[in-house]
DNA sequence: CTGAAAGCGCTAACAT
DNA sequence: ATGTTAGCGCTTTCAG
């Protein structure tokens, strides 16, 4: 492995200017820089980002804190992030949260606080006091997506509003049989997510004069086949069936799309069903969703952290970004059937 | 941050007394180490993995290179690396392979060369000379999955036994309508899978007597949406509709289910559709599958890293692994109906 | 068992 | 525009 003092040697040159030549720091003259230029290509030297982040204090990579990387809006954001990382020069560190509270404290108090990286980007976390007093302490660019709270710069829809735009949606349509199928207060990882896009439900139907106490609502796992196990039985009873059903996130609806045509229900022209996030298989589906673009999102966090990587004593940086959304509906929904 | 030194000047030792005390290297006595541990926890102190890695020559970090991220069987593959590696104190630096020539230059030339990494492996790649020569220039641990190939250790499972294991489950049913939806030889990145699949459906066919011209393959783009859009076409015309079919994944399978399903076929009375990977869905859609465990594989690469890492003027490690595999039939193929 | 000292490979003043 | 020098924070001989 060539160190640069080779290149220096090879180009005739100090190992400073062999550095500013590489590097474009400092002023060279035309004809040195390519002689470093090309005495580098000859030895096929590469820097070594160890000595150079020892020395700069800048490591040219940001780690991503994410609870799951196989569901699709996380592996979208995901795919945003990596991408606008490597166009940036970055290196992406992927840390997967895990319920674990010991290893999520090992990712904390360890991993993350090992000068390893320039900034953290927080996907669908809710941090605790003490990790954000850890993160702080780093005093290097945090942003959370899937926000806001916790006191970072965060970047998010408004899940309240999101589920309230569907559920009147399905209102306007004709509905008064609602059902809401989402994630459970329970595993609350997903930094509220779930517990608002409830709240948003509620709130529309509410304002609406429509029932929405517990026969309204069903717990299920954020995933196909949570929605599947729970929209089964949500839907076993002919009598008791509502006519619409609001999904908490594009995942539960297709697993209810798929048990509902497995109990023999026309979907959507006896039961209509809507979902938020923009899920790629919905077109396949037929199913209405509310999209927001994660992909789009990752990309903007890593904007949004290299805004504050250039400039650094800038000014406070704003703490909350919407996100804007978008209603995509695909000719799915429908008026409830006369019965 | 504090540093070294000022865990040594509150504890009263020197630098390297700090150091072995902390890192376990060399003696200390009971009495020291506990003074250095305990000065190094009231000022949270946390080596520098950079001055660390500097002077080892060991970072702590592996590669990872992957072609997509959102996509089932690669999603989990990288949970598996995921969780083995943080298991072992290691960082996961994640570079999605663009099929874009010049950034897949750039990632190989640049971003693998910085010795950053201690290892890479690489996830259904298929590596050109000139890659396999760089990464070899390393002098480090390469270990890929979805191989075998390219000179580098791999694990992988047969995918030619795989998809004739597949098609003799439905020839042995008593299927001779058969058709295989599945990878184009296009898009190579993945690794020839899916060409080897295709071969594994030729030659159980051939063996058994049955067709499989032009007429017995449509290429799909490996994906729910892929499935779907290539069965919505082979399945139109009621005369030529095959019995069965063999998915050249899972994702494919599914969307075949999904497009029958659209179109009015039974599935599986009329159809019987069979996947290869072990999807998570399966079980909802009612798809029969050969499963393999890629959350397994995962880890089990990692394995293999580490055992290289640890003993590296070892014995040449072996060139190919295989990967179990097991046929998980779910009550869902059935015989051909009589019409 | 512990300390002193020499770097790992690079960058950033500071001179020239 | 280029060279000299002094470290970045740590580990590791080498002495004691």
């Amino acid at each position: 492995m060539s160190a640069l003092s080779d290149v220096a040697r090879l180009a005739q040159v100090s190992k400073a200017t062999a550095s500013r030549a590489l590097s474009g720091n400092g002023y060279v003259s035309e004809l040195t820089r390519n002689r470093v230029v090309s005495a580098a290509a000859t030895i096929g030297y590469v820097v070594s980002s160890n000595a150079s982040s020892l020395v700069t204090g800048r490591t040219r990579n940001v780690g991503v804190v994410i609870p799951h990387i196989n569901r699709w809006y996380f592996g979208e954001v995901l795919e945003g992030i990596e991408s606008a990382l490597i166009a940036a020069g970055y290196d992406l560190t992927l840390y997967r949260l895990s319920e674990d509270e010991t290893e999520r404290r090992r990712l904390f108090e360890y991993f993350l606080m090992r000068k390893r990286v320039d900034a953290v980007i927080a996907v669908s976390i809710e941090l605790t006091p003490h990790e954000v007093r850890l993160l702080r302490s780093l005093d290097k660019p945090i942003v959370g997506i899937g926000g806001p709270g916790d006191g970072i710069a965060a970047l998010s829809i408004d899940d309240v509003a999101a589920a309230a735009l569907v559920t009147n949606h399905l209102i306007s349509l004709g509905h008064t049989r609602i059902m809401h199928i989402g994630g459970s207060r329970q595993k609350e990882m997903d930094f509220r997510v779930h517990t608002q896009r409830q709240a948003g439900f509620r709130k529309a139907m509410e304002a609406a004069g429509l029932p929405c106490g517990t026969d309204a609502f069903r717990a299920a796992d954020v995933s196909m086949q949570g929605g599947f196990a729970a929209a089964l039985a949500a839907l076993a009873d002919p009598r008791s069936r509502p006519t619409a059903i609001v999904a908490g996130s594009d995942e539960v609806a297709i697993g209810t799309i798929v048990a509902a045509r497995q109990l023999g229900i026309q979907v959507p022209s006896q039961l209509s069903v809507i979902g938020i996030d923009g899920h790629e298989l919905s077109a396949m589906f037929g199913l209405t969703t509310l999209a927001q673009h994660p992909n789009a999102q990752g990309k903007m966090a890593v904007d949004l952290v290299m805004d504050e990587l250039l400039q650094r004593p800038g000014a406070p940086a704003p703490t909350w970004h919407a996100y804007p959304v978008s209603l995509e509906v695909r000719d799915s929904t429908t008026a409830p059937s006369v019965e």
